[in-house]
DNA sequence: CTGCTAATTTGACCTGAATCAAAGTCAGCT
DNA sequence: AGCTGACTTTGATTCAGGTCAAATTAGCAG
């Protein structure tokens, strides 16, 4: 509405140095000056809300974008038209990495709850990145643990059964939370039982149905998108008893 | 044996520039004068004989490699012993990227047959990159590109049916086969039943079974490891009919 | 407040692929 | 050349989880 930005509210512009969420985005272990310079090429714009795209399929690359508050989801297509989730992505968390190689984005992502994004566009980064070791090896860094937490979910989708798939996707959220500051114990899914299962390979159903069975076993208390963990050890146990993987649930700085 | 390079065979160093993989490897599109820098850092051993390990999961992370022929897979052991196949490496790849972050690797890289690669020294290839915007550039694509594929191994085994599993695994060598310069009709597989049923989310009689009905059915002729393509349309068919993504069979440069 | 749509839960049933089991085949070694 | 162990094939059986269907509830626009 407004472009003052005294009365603006929404478009609050937070430095890097001062983000909170800086030790876990991009700015993570880089000295101040150069935290400096990194804010200048950042664009900043007003909050998207439930629905809207950050891009979508085919779009051109141009820039990857930093989760500020609130959470996304990407996905693709198929011919069927039925989608697939290809991940979720909260606070201080990258988005586009995918796309870096080819022209364009290969998959879409989408606002789950209102959310604020920073821009980066990716040339002007990657001169940066030239002048500044540090943030060259943080953005190599970034991307090898992409890698890294993908090859956990091949595993995950390999060989377990359904309930550890749902324990493991809980747990990684749990943890994720945490890193951010919020209670890993308790706290709300932006995204709906169908997501879930995309993500999961698993039917809708299947994961209503173990959100029940876990509820029923004193595990969680769920209510619709509201998820209390009763007992964490339990869904840890569940992880790292039937198969090999404990590895998503730590998402590793 | 012997140490001098006139009468050692195994030991030749092909240089980068008259590398017949260049165009695939990391110096594709860099100036030549850069490659000359590159290639200033490599470092070349003796070939790998099946079963060796180039790394093992906790090792200390220094260098990428550079499949220069052969083949290795890469794997994880769970807790409960079994192995889980992370990936397959061809010549020209890249093994090792998702160790960058971290002091350690995280997998374990075990050569399928006879097998020589180039050994790229981390710090040294992030030293170069940061004087090199081409090779950074490079870098960024090529950790990119592992991210797109990993997004189409979710969504195969996210969605897929063994049947489109396996034909898109078929594919996926196939066309990295072409790329290299071989047919990609006809090529043998260097890995077992097993190591395809774990890498691709299947039991290994599933694997067998399929290859049984894909040859049944005139799509491919199979002789142990050996594997004749017969009807390629077909092939695709089966991958693009039934769900979402023929994307791991391309593997884009 | 009320109807409407989308999300969730729950039940019944069925199927694709895992598991279990056994026989057959190949490759490497001495 | 013959042995030995690993790999592969094939068959029989089982079951986890998908699909289909229906009832319930939540969230929202008017």
């Amino acid at each position: 509405m407004t472009n003052n930005p005294v009365i603006s509210i929404s478009n609050i512009k937070i430095a890097c140095k001062n983000c909170s969420l800086s030790s876990l985005c991009l700015p993570m272990g880089l000295h101040p000056e150069d935290v400096d310079k990194l804010e200048a090429i950042v664009k900043r714009s007003r909050p998207l809300r439930r629905g809207d795209h950050l891009f979508e399929s085919s779009n051109p690359f141009r820039s990857l974008y930093a989760v500020k508050t609130g959470s996304l989801k990407t996905y693709t297509i198929g011919p069927d038209g039925s989608e697939q989730v290809l991940g979720f992505h909260l606070p201080g968390e990258l988005v586009g990495l995918d796309a870096i190689q080819g022209e364009q984005h290969r998959c879409s992502a989408r606002v789950l709850e209102t959310t604020s994004v920073c821009e980066l566009p990716f040339n002007r980064l990657e001169e940066l990145a030239a002048h500044i070791p540090s943030l060259q090896h943080q953005l190599f860094r970034l991307l090898s643990r992409e890698i890294g937490q993908d090859s956990d979910l091949h595993s995950l989708l390999g060989r377990s059964p359904a309930e550890e798939r749902l324990a493991s996707f809980l747990l990684s959220l749990s943890e994720r939370f945490r890193r951010r500051g919020f209670s890993p114990r308790e706290f709300n899914l932006s995204m709906s039982r169908q997501e879930i299962g995309s993500y999961m390979g698993l039917a809708l159903e299947t994961v209503s149905r173990l959100f029940t069975r876990f509820q029923d076993d004193g595990i969680l208390r769920v209510e619709r998108k509201h998820i209390e963990i009763l007992d964490m050890e339990r869904l840890k146990d569940i992880v790292s008893h039937n198969t090999n993987c404990e590895h998503v649930a730590q998402d590793s700085i």
